[in-house]
DNA sequence: GATGAATGAGACTTCATTCAT
DNA sequence: GATGAATGAAGTCTCATTCAT
């Protein structure tokens, strides 16, 4: 995992305001966020930010490209790393979501699903580079879950075309965060994560089980 | 099917608000959405909205309560009525979703997805009961496919449990919204229709075909 | 002369805002007042200035028409009515523009020019709209100089061509206007008025005397 | 005339920067150009401007005064210098402003007027000393003026009052500025030329026409 | 001494919402 | 009861100016 580092001044405070940035966007939506906000919650001045971005809807942009960088690394370049198996890769990656969501849902009552996709379906119609930039993302990710479908396909634990596969996969971890979301239930996350397990042929198993883990 | 018959004018005029005003959260989010385009949109004065909404906010709630009504109506119960086997019921959900939204982004170029769910990300940190409500719904669709996943299962086509297959299928329904709408690729609906049926137990159909239909 | 009426509301407190921002921008230049500052001196909120104006500019649009038609009216052609002999009338104007900047000179202790000419050169560049409507105002003042030369001419006193002694007399126009704001001293205006006589055939008249009138 | 050399790199600096302002301001007003434009149009650091100067308004000062100086030199002295008839020392004053207004109209399609009385006024209101200066510069215009009148009454070409007469000419000279920068027709600038040639006794004349210049 | 980074204060503008006819 | 008019409270953004390296 690389972990990137910034070395002039100015790169250090856009990334710090952008980072600050996607965590109130994620709790509270792009337009339940004031720029002031943002500001005084990155401690810098309101002006700073406008310094970095053209307008407020280009720091969302920004968000949506850094956290879908980050993410990727972090969730599933991680997971393909350290897990030969498909289905432990799998299990990384849903246990990792289900874990961060499962702990802000412990601290705040509320579930927040995908900051991604939140900002892009908020901002997707009047700025469509967030919903393209988005979609990118999730051509990645869909890259991943193909990997795994390939995988298990090949070692004989499920069958059909890997390319379907790991779109119904990459469709059911948008499900997950959706129904996770709108129940208020983290849980829903790990129902999708058994359930992609089951599909890439590892029923019965108790590998995400919060418990064990 | 019930068609609701509005008796007084006050409740035709109030429903006419609500629809004209989701038809234009659905394609521009709520917070793209002015009240006064409402007002100015469904031919009313804007304070004829704040005398049957207290404010905004509860006419997106009305929305969402109207519309996820009419919905489940119409797309739910009808085709539980008109089909009886569950490989058809759930082939006549995916197809008049997604005939809806090839159509609507032929004309716009845009997918827009879910508008309760919409409605419900944007506007539930800030108003639970907007969030409670969409869910209570999703619970109404689980329901329907928990009967189309037994009725697989008791015909011997699909296996596993019914409640968590009836689950899956709703949340692989949220990831077709959510995946046709960042893409602005409707057919992704139809993708997840075709996994929803293999995963029932009737793979290899073309019953989805917009050619066939 | 005639006084226009308002019928409706809107239309008064769209002619109270124009007539307020007027005085203001002459006063104190475009940029040297906010809106903030028209509301509170028209006694209005600033979100009913924005009901009446697009933006900032656009009010001074208005002013920019509105006083010049309110001027025209006023000083050119009422003095066209009341005074049949040229020189008169050419006194008149410059009387009565003398009049009003001495008073807010002694006032206020400086020179404001011409409000028109001042809003044209400020905004003309980002809104050309304004600096054509100005020239409009003054191709109708430069007719009346026209009419009140070749009235001169007519009755001998004058000779040349009344189109080229027309301008002339308009350029000392906005000439007076400027030197007495740069040097502060409204006589300059006077100056303008005698030189202007003189060009129309009338020189060591005493005329345009403040002691006089 | 003089040419002004500066020692150090500090005064080319300093002289650099108000140049730059002059012709940014202008072109664009002084509220319409922002100190980072000076600074990137003058390629110094915005800091260095600060060090030059104690605020933008303090620039613009400097502007009226180095930019005063040098069009009096270049303007009135060399024409005085050059030229002994009054008749071509006007003339040679009203060509210069003509030709430079003209060609950067063409380059341009808008004429800019007199740069000293722009900044004045745009910043008489809260910076007397501008308008001071600017005054204290169309006293030496006015003086130049006066000489010219003096010398064409002293040959008897015209009649009257020199003092008069000068205020005369320099107040249709500034007519001259302004009456080309709100219709856009530098020509504006030739006719006040042709009207002052006559009121010192040169009517007739096409001593100014472009095409034998 | 020069430069990139940061700031404070205030500008304009837009809502959702309520008033008064 | 319906409608045009008005409002308050924010919100986004810009700019001249200063700091720290």
């Amino acid at each position: 995992m690389n972990v990137q580092v910034f070395a002039t001044r100015g790169e250090r405070t856009r990334a710090h305001i952008v980072s600050v940035a996607a965590g109130l966007f994620w709790r509270r939506n792009f337009h339940g966020v004031a720029v002031d906000e943002v500001a005084s919650a990155a401690e810098v001045n309101k002006a700073t930010i406008y310094r970095y971005f053209a307008d407020k809807r280009d720091l969302a942009l920004a968000v949506v490209k850094q956290h879908g960088a980050a993410t990727l690394e972090m969730v599933f370049q991680s997971s393909a790393e350290h897990n030969a198996a498909p289905e432990a890769r799998l299990a990384g990656i849903y246990y990792h979501i289900y874990s961060v969501h499962a702990e802000l849902c412990e601290e705040e009552g509320d579930v927040h699903g995908c900051p991604i996709v939140g900002l892009a379906l908020e901002l997707g119609q009047d700025m469509p580079e967030v919903r393209v930039e988005a979609a990118r993302i999730f051509d990645a990710v869909e890259a991943h879950m193909r990997e795994i479908a390939a995988d298990a396909i090949a070692s004989g634990h499920a069958a059909g075309d890997p390319k379907m596969l790991g779109r119904t996969l990459t469709q059911l971890l948008h499900g997950a965060f959706t129904s996770a979301r709108l129940s208020s239930e983290p849980e829903r996350i790990l129902d999708a994560g058994y359930a992609s397990l089951s599909l890439i042929g590892f029923p019965e198993t108790d590998i995400l089980d919060p418990k064990a883990n």
